[in-house]
DNA sequence: CGCTAAAGTTCTCATTATGTTCTCATTTAG
DNA sequence: CTAAATGAGAACATAATGAGAACTTTAGCG
């Protein structure tokens, strides 16, 4: 939520895009404000392109307004594979990894360390996990083990009354419990990895 | 269930929210209700946001109506490492992930085979591409290799005029070219996988 | 090129506005 | 009457805002 002199700094980029059909500058965005200094507009400019409401060039006039209702879907352009051209998708999709990943009885966590390093899951990645309290065989989950610690690994049955939690680490060993020291607390719906 | 003067303070943050898109002061809630201390309003919003209609953040406008949520937010609960607790994070994020990947100058390539595997990135796949002509050393392109194959690679400059594609995939081999044969047309941003 | 002016960036510092946490008083419901 | 709900307001903590200096980058220009 922007606060009120980041949403008057917007709204008056805006205005001045709409008029100007270019972004303004600095000092004219604090005149239009009545600030005097340049580096109070640059923290506003800087605050909505932390919040997704713009983005910058490190040039004059360099600002962008991002478009709020189609910034959250990209085009599926086609499939790549190494070596060949990519391979065009007939209809053209739009992806909202929002929409894909998104739902009421989700969460986010961050990993850390490279456990799951053979499954694609590296540090500092994000996983989606949806709360549940079961999960079917070879599905990865969120585990707590003896109420103490949480772990996420690929779970299967072996048989009755007993878990085995399987590590994706080739140095790691899999691991059978008796089931009622493994508590499932969520399962794992998708993976995101920044680039910088 | 809420009491009276709950149910109207909620009545007019949601009012106030669809008319000006954007949270109201303690004070002009206060105001709106006839109330002369913003203490007394800050318990009413403490009262809502322990019952779930909205959520907080510890700033100025900082509140946030739950059933009008973007669907499309995730909270960030914490970090999870292999045998650990949950290590909860401090200042409780949302994280949008439409928002953290996209922009109008980025598309999505969906990954076909195994050559980017020690890099995390699996078949099937879906990587975030903004559009570039040029990339930093180390960074992940999407190539143009003789105006005919396209490749996802590492990309390095051993020394002027020449490019070096690297592989994310110990079986295959880095390659050096003469940098008029290649062509970068995006940068890799971001990674993306869906499990089911 | 290399120069200069303009624009953008990064700071620190001060002030004000807002949010938080209290205590205490008053009103309302049962 | 008692307990819950409501309101006032003081004291404090934190966030937001503004000014401006010093610096780096960009845009032109001869």
């Amino acid at each position: 939520m922007l606060t009120t002199r980041e949403q008057d700094t917007l709204d008056f980029i805006q205005k001045y895009v709409a008029q100007y059909k270019q972004s303004p500058l600095l000092t004219e965005i604090a005149k239009g404000l009545g600030i005097k200094s340049k580096g109070v507009v640059h923290r506003y400019v800087s605050a909505l392109e932390q919040t997704g409401y713009l983005r910058r060039n490190p040039k004059t006039r360099g600002l962008e307004l991002i478009d709020q209702l189609d910034a959250d879907e990209l085009p599926l352009l086609g499939r790549i594979a190494a070596g060949k051209p990519i391979e065009a998708i007939e209809d053209q999709h739009q992806l909202n990894f929002s929409r894909l990943l998104g739902g009421s009885n989700r969460y986010v966590l961050q990993v850390k360390g490279h456990s799951m390093i053979d499954e694609g899951i590296r540090n500092n990645d994000y996983v989606v996990i949806e709360h549940a309290q079961t999960a079917r065989s070879n599905q990865i989950v969120v585990a707590l083990i003896d109420e103490n610690d949480v772990t996420l690994k690929r779970v299967q049955y072996p048989r009755k009354d007993r878990v085995r939690l399987i590590p994706a680490n080739k140095a790691m060993q899999a691991k059978d419990y008796d089931a009622d020291r493994i508590k499932i607390q969520g399962i794992l719906i998708g993976q995101v990895r920044l680039y910088d």
